[in-house]
DNA sequence: GTTGCCAATGAAAGCGCTTACATTGTATAG
DNA sequence: CTATACAATGTAAGCGCTTTCATTGGCAAC
């Protein structure tokens, strides 16, 4: 690999001008400018991005922390995030925490995806929600240029991205209602999470203002899985409770769902109506198209990496992009999987 | 951000030794050794992998050249080879190019993204199989370090984890030909892709064998996605030809035609049966389950993360790991897409 | 008491860049 | 013609580490 030093001397020039013709061209005149263009191409010279990160401090990287990247939540995140951040020069990189482990196990690889991050000297963190609020406060505060997305964590300290998932649970009860159901239950994601017991206590809000009480039997605990959302629907039948509708609190549950309806020949919407909630990829892919609540994650991410830039913009007294709107509000998005059996 | 000669001055040593400490604790005495860790925990400090790389001269780090996050069959991939890196103590870096542009711009981003993994001194490179062979083997070319996955690029001269994608196509006929069918058609994926190709070439072959002709209007242009699946669907039922089963090259197009199959009242697999290819996350989520062929990527791309283990090995003059399996042979999985038609 | 060896540490160079500062040459003003 | 300014370039220090080589002191052997 030649060096700049290499590209100095076959140009005849010094490093310094190599570099200035890399970085500020206006400063080198047009004649020695070629030159070195020149030697650059012969040479094949790559500029070594650790050795520039070094000497300027910054990176110009960002990080994304997230467990996974085969989730149909997180992966359009990170596809967001990544392209936003490419478009202006930046580079986005992911670290993926290994799962499936015990609590300690994956607290402690979350920890070293985390330091990874640091360690490699990104200038800020994107965070998605994947473990409770708490442990993301924790790191958030270790490394203050962090952004989480999806959920809120305390307040004003820290920036985030967030989502009214309680009112998402309201719209999708709203809907229900409106379609004249009332023997409805709910599968929730997994309890230990925000996003999870705020939908659920939207949802049970409005239901309530309906006098329609959602009681320990109509709420079944769920994942966020498809596997999940279908042994739920398993237990639902098996209750006997004949349900005219079920909300699933996330898309991969609501194909869960209507895969078990499948198999137990209960056809959607006719005999059961679904409400899932993402609006993710899936929700289109199924049959019938499901009626969930829209989270724009592609926003979303957008808006996070915009704040992401604007970290290192402040840093770099740059002038910083407009701020992105940073509180998102959710909107039913009808298809066919509620049917309306009002009398 | 403390450095490591404030950690030094902290514990009054030399920062040679504290390096030591880091990454050979058995030369320094254990009772400096414990002052130098208090010192490390005192001051927060943690290590600039930026300055290690260029010091070293090794970056414990591999790219992951792929054109998007939100695939069934790329998210897998990125997950296998970056948790089976981390359990090396590596770090994966993934490098997305933009998409959706025209075809010059297209290559640009590719090519962008692509440095952009050289720049960062990544140790080698993998592959995803999104683009053309021979734009695969162009890079490969200029950068030596690199894997494929997925295709293979012409030979020896360099590492690929490969697939018979032929033979899956073969086996597909044959299940199909084993149930009865006669009445065939196949969507194809872009005509472009070798892999696509390849699988249509078997499924052909094999059907010949046995004296079933696919012509040209028994094959339809589809593009991997869902909805090229639902198009090619829409049209193969416009077309008339109503045929007893489809071989749609992939499982999002599989998805696509089952969708469509849902929507003109098409029972699957009691009218038409349907086969697909990859064994995705989604193959198990349809309903009915999706008969298809196995492509084991979680296997393929921690084979992949070897080879790119090894390579790294080999210039530390460390010892390599044992050499994976590099070719991998598609099975069928039978699930409940595909009836049987024997009379 | 020397000598030699080895374990533990420090001094300093260097990885490939950037950048403040110094230097040079030339155009412009007086 | 000298003084001044500025554009173009070079010099060299330094980013935060690692690592070679030198130094030191203790201990075993003689």
């Amino acid at each position: 690999m030649p060096t700049l030093q290499d590209v100095a001397k076959l140009a005849g020039v010094s490093s310094a001008t190599v570099s200035r013709t890399f970085n500020n061209p206006e400063l080198v005149d047009f004649a020695t400018r070629s030159k070195v263009t020149a030697a650059i191409r012969k040479s094949g010279y790559t500029r070594n991005e650790t050795a520039r990160s070094l000497a300027t401090r910054s990176s110009r990287t960002v990080g994304i922390l997230t467990d996974t990247f085969v989730s149909n939540y997180f992966a359009p995140i990170l596809e967001g995030a990544s392209k936003l951040l490419g478009q202006y020069g930046y580079y986005a990189t992911v670290a993926a925490t290994e799962h499936n482990l015990s609590d300690a196990e994956s607290t402690d690889s979350q920890i070293r995806a985390w330091r990874s991050l640091i360690d490699r000297q990104v200038e800020s963190i994107i965070m998605l929600a994947f473990m409770e609020s708490a442990d993301l406060a924790h790191l958030a505060k270790e490394f203050p240029k962090s952004i989480v997305i999806g959920t809120s964590i305390d307040a004003d300290q820290h920036q985030c991205i967030t989502f009214d998932h309680y009112i998402g649970g309201r719209l999708a009860a709203e809907h229900l209602l409106k379609n004249g159901h009332h023997n409805i239950v709910m599968i929730t994601g997994p309890t230990h999470k925000q996003d999870s017991v705020q939908r659920g206590q939207g949802f049970i809000d409005k239901l309530k203002e309906h006098d329609i009480q959602l009681g320990i039997n109509q709420i079944f605990i769920g994942d966020y899985t498809f596997q999940g959302g279908r042994n739920a629907m398993r237990k639902i039948i098996e209750s006997g409770q004949n349900p005219t509708a079920v909300f699933a609190q996330n898309d991969d549950m609501a194909l869960g769902v209507a895969s078990e309806c499948y198999n137990a020949g209960i056809a959607v919407p006719k005999d059961t109506s679904i409400v899932g909630f993402d609006n993710s990829n899936l929700s289109t892919v199924m049959s019938p198209p499901l009626t969930t609540i829209d989270q724009p994650l592609m926003l979303m991410s957008r808006a996070a990496a915009t704040l992401a830039l604007n970290i290192s913009y402040g840093r770099a007294h740059q002038t910083p992009l407009e701020n992105p709107q940073t509180h998102f509000i959710p909107t039913l998005i009808e298809r066919d999987s509620v049917a309306n059996i009002r009398t």
